[in-house]
RNA sequence: GCUGGCGUAGCUCAAUGGCAGAGCAGCUGAUUUGUAAUCAGCAGGUUGGGGGUUCAACUCCCUUCGCCAGCUCCA
């Protein structure tokens, strides 16, 4: 039976009666009257465009213009305009995929000459042009066969490259004016919409991401619907560049790099390696009274044991070796060998499980030229890495006692973060039931304890699953920082055994685990993420002694001492510059207070505390100021650090 | 590693084949100042390194080191 009726679901969960064929558009229109911000619709569930027509009974939910869902579509629909720009202007240019990404939109181009900044120019200007031509997205569905021969016949061969992996019968079209892309959409009604968007950068990218592939051209952009969100977003960009941890770490005097030592090796200066102190000495507290063992192996191992570890087959292009006494050595990427070392020193009984193995563990690793960023990514650098080595029975408390443990750090610095399970990479070592029991432990603990993950398939180390945490910065990019990951294969190759209640030996199993990951990369997130305005218990200096004149540096160098005998970390300026100027210069340097001193103040014996904020404190005795500190720095750290207690 | 861009004083940047410069920072002097820049003077350079073209190179070419954006890869 065919009536010409169909049945629609509105979002409110109404239902509504409409002629068969009706488009999204009319059912939308006649169901929310004067709502024509309408830009597309998901009919059962799934993204479709206004104009089209409804077969069958079915739910209908429009995509509002400013939804998330609708950013996505116009970004996506932009990368097409951007697209038709390019194909205007550069006609030999063959266009690959443009797809929407977090922030905006991107699209790659095969072209004979790399593009330039004045072309982005000359693209955005047809861009408007084409916009303002308010030309409809068409869409319509051709036989596949008949898709690659269009293709193959304007010369697209990355589209005809795509269409011939595809199995389903039919594929998509999209026009608007004279372009023409194999897409699925749905797209804004028509170019109009685009009202709000800038190219922001060009870069090459390899087609389909692998770098085997030819190198293609990408222009990224970003599109909003209205001038004002992208003004703010330019703005919140702008704003992400002051907080650079590269321009702040040379500002604030923490760190280098320099071209006579090498790329991918920090210089600590002074404030810098005091900040990296203070986070390893807490660290340090923090493991000891977690009952974990702190040990130090050495940077060279033979070559012989990086064989036993699979190290050497599955991860010698980022190490460096060396040969000594005719012995080939390789310097350690991972700390994990001497900490198994040290665990077949004795004969282990399950009394003495769980073992849990601490080190301040520098590695170096060679990494790609073109990937080394400030602190971020490094060819030395130091994690906080410990090894637990426990009994099967152990695993579940000690993954969950990890996670515990990197949720309270967490939660100490502010951080928000996301977690994912990355699964067996193709490159590894170990047997798929291991692997699957790795997984799943690790799985189970993130479950108990209620945490939201994804996964990444494939992702894993070469030894074994893992469990990452990755840390929003500034520019909302994640970086990987905890990781906990579960090892049955390591335990494996070293014959690693304890002695259980019956007598026997048993195989132990290992996690390898950081917190904060590396110190080199921490830092670098940790400056991101305060601006550099350190909380006072991470502060270099705490506070920066300015005197109203010359006449007051007697006594503002008695109070600094006063001051450091208590713990405070404090500087005096000496230059005999104005009060203002002196201000300045510690508020530049984002020292969270300043002690300032005049007559007044030796008169009372006492100093007149500001906050970096500007708020004024009232006139204290330098004891009182170090109290203030000692408090301040407890309540910032969660109780875990006091002065002098670095 | 790949594609593109870049490298000038401690920092930020000028100088398009013809005398290497400015501001800030530094130093010296004057000033002695009350909450985000006092004034003056001085000094600061093998223009990342090496090679080449040219009468002449910061400038053009080659090479190497490093940096930046992205791709690929990772803490």
């Amino acid at each position: 039976m065919q009536s010409n009726d169909i049945e629609i679901t509105l979002s409110d969960g109404g239902k509504k009666i409409f002629p068969r064929g009706a488009t999204v558009r009319e059912i939308l229109a006649a169901t929310a009257p004067g709502k024509n911000g309408w830009i597309a619709a998901k009919l059962d569930g799934n993204a479709v465009d206004l104009t089209k027509t409804v077969e069958g009974n079915a739910s209908i939910e429009g995509i509002a213009a400013g939804s998330n869902e609708a950013l996505v579509i116009l970004r996506h629909s932009a990368a097409h305009i951007m697209a038709q720009a390019v194909k205007s202007i550069f006609p030999e240019a063959r266009v690959a995929i443009g797809p929407a990404i977090e922030n905006g939109f991107y699209y790659d181009f095969d072209v004979a000459r790399p593009f330039t900044e004045d072309d982005l120019g000359r693209i955005e200007a047809k861009m408007k042009e084409i916009a303002a031509g308010k030309l409809p997205f068409e869409r319509s569905e051709v036989d596949r066969k008949d898709a690659i021969r269009y293709f193959s016949e304007t010369g697209e061969k990355y589209k005809v490259e795509l269409l011939e992996e595809f199995t389903d019968p039919t594929v998509s079209y999209y026009k608007q004016g004279d372009f023409t892309d194999l897409c699925r959409g749905p797209h804004i009604p028509h170019t109009g919409y685009l009202k709000a968007f800038k190219l922001t950068h060009v870069a090459g990218a390899y087609w389909r991401g692998d770098e085997r592939n030819a190198m293609l051209q990408r222009i990224y952009g970003t599109a909003f619907f209205d001038v004002e969100a992208l003004e703010k977003y330019l703005d919140f960009l702008e704003e992400a560049q002051k907080r650079d941890h590269r321009k702040l770490g040379r500002e604030l005097d923490l760190f280098s790099f320099s071209d006579e030592i090498g790329a991918g090796m920090v210089i600590y200066h002074p404030k810098g390696a005091l900040i990296r102190h203070i986070l390893e000495s807490f660290e340090k507290r923090e493991h000891l009274r977690r009952g974990y063992h702190i040990v130090v192996g050495p940077t060279l191992l033979k070559t012989e044991l990086w064989k036993r570890s699979g190290h050497f087959d599955n991860y010698r292009e980022n190490m460096y070796f060396s040969e000594i006494d005719g012995q080939s050595y390789g310097i350690k990427p991972m700390n994990c060998l001497s900490h198994m070392i040290i665990y077949k020193s004795k004969i282990r009984s399950y009394r003495d499980l769980p073992l849990r193995f601490f080190e301040l563990g520098t590695v170096h690793r060679h990494e790609k030229s073109g990937v080394l960023h400030g602190l971020m990514r490094v060819r030395q650098f130091t994690q906080d890495d410990a090894h637990l080595i426990c009994t099967p029975d152990q695993l579940n408390d000690e993954i969950k006692g990890i996670i515990d443990f990197v949720l309270d750090v967490m939660g100490i610095f502010g951080f928000s973060y996301e977690m994912e399970i990355s699964t067996r990479p193709e490159k590894s070592i170990g047997s798929d039931e291991d692997w699957d029991r790795a997984t799943k432990a690790l799985i189970k603990a993130l479950e108990e304890k209620g945490i939201p993950f994804h996964v990444c398939e494939g992702d894993g180390a070469f030894y074994g699953p893992k469990i990452d945490v990755k840390l929003l910065d500034a520019l909302d990019r994640r970086w990987q920082c905890a990781t906990i990951q579960c090892d049955f294969t390591m335990p494996e190759r070293f014959d690693l055994t304890y002695i259980g209640p019956d007598g026997g030996r048993h195989r132990p199993v290992m996690l390898h685990r950081v917190i904060l990951g590396s110190m080199e990369r921490f830092l670098g997130v940790l400056i991101e993420h305060y601006a550099g305005a350190f909380p006072v218990w991470l502060a270099p200096v705490q506070a920066e002694i300015v005197t109203v004149t010359d006449a007051q540096l007697e006594f503002a160098q008695q109070v600094a001492r006063e001051l450091q005998e208590r713990g405070v970390r404090v500087e005096v300026d000496l230059r005999s510059e104005k009060l203002g100027y002196k201000i300045r210069d510690a508020q530049k340097q984002k020292i969270p207070y300043m002690l300032v001193i005049g007559d007044k103040e030796v008169t009372a014996g006492a100093i007149a505390p500001r906050r970096r904020d500007g708020t004024q404190l009232s006139l204290m005795a330098p004891q009182k100021f170090a109290d203030l500190v000692q408090k301040e720095c407890l309540e910032s750290s969660k109780g875990r650090v006091g002065l002098g207690t670095i």
